[in-house]
DNA sequence: CAATTATTTCGATTATACTAGAAATATTAT
DNA sequence: ATAATATTTCTAGTATAATCGAAATAATTG
């Protein structure tokens, strides 16, 4: 996963708003749940659920599929694992050499 | 950890500039790295540099210690843990349950 | 087609974040 | 104290995001 997309997933979940959504999502499983069900529950006013839902789906996060009337919404949970697993990416190789800590005080050509 | 908490420090991480450095704080190590290091290395100016530190220290993600004239900057891998883990938390319980998916159409009582 | 329910678009307000140069301050060594 | 290096504060411009009511659109059923 690229920086850049890690950045801009991670800001998305970085709303209240929208991190409730998607711990619902969570809750809610494979088969997910309709946007007027997720509206009535969170007590999130509809034009400003359906904005924060195309934040999740523009970076991967939702995915959703109509039903009748209901637009069901679902959580792409390999996306949630990406973005958890690029925070611990390498968290405990410690790649960075002593030697180029610090090149301020003894930079050694 | 708090839902709040959650959000405020996924918005910290979800800044390219912030997760660079974060990254860069990863692969470091408990150890760390100055402060002038990771601007020259990751060439961002001192000054933005310093803003983002204060960010990233306000949500608990970074640790600070002084010797002689260079700041030492080390991540808090506790804190990194908590957030991923917040992010799957209950990924797989799957806790909601079929009735209360879609209050809209069926609802009993 | 009319009625009902579900979701989205529009529009406007308000607030907050990113960026970085210049100047100021802090720390240590001579 | 002076110089050298490291880091922070100040300031300001610019951009982007959060919120939500009202109206518009879509989908289904009678």
């Amino acid at each position: 996963m690229k920086l850049e997309d890690a950045a801009e997933t991670l800001a998305q979940l970085g709303n209240p708003t929208r991190l409730e959504v998607v711990r619902y999502l969570v809750k809610a499983g494979p088969s997910g749940v309709p946007v007027g069900s997720i509206q009535k529950q969170l007590k999130i006013p509809a034009s400003t659920l359906t904005h924060h839902l195309k934040h999740l789906k523009g970076v991967g996060l939702l995915m959703q599929k109509r039903e009748k009337t209901n637009l069901w919404c679902s959580i792409n949970f390999d996306r949630l694992h990406e973005v958890s697993d690029f925070l611990l990416e390498e968290c405990c190789s410690f790649s960075l050499r002593e030697s180029d800590k610090a090149k301020t005080e003894s930079d050694a050509t």
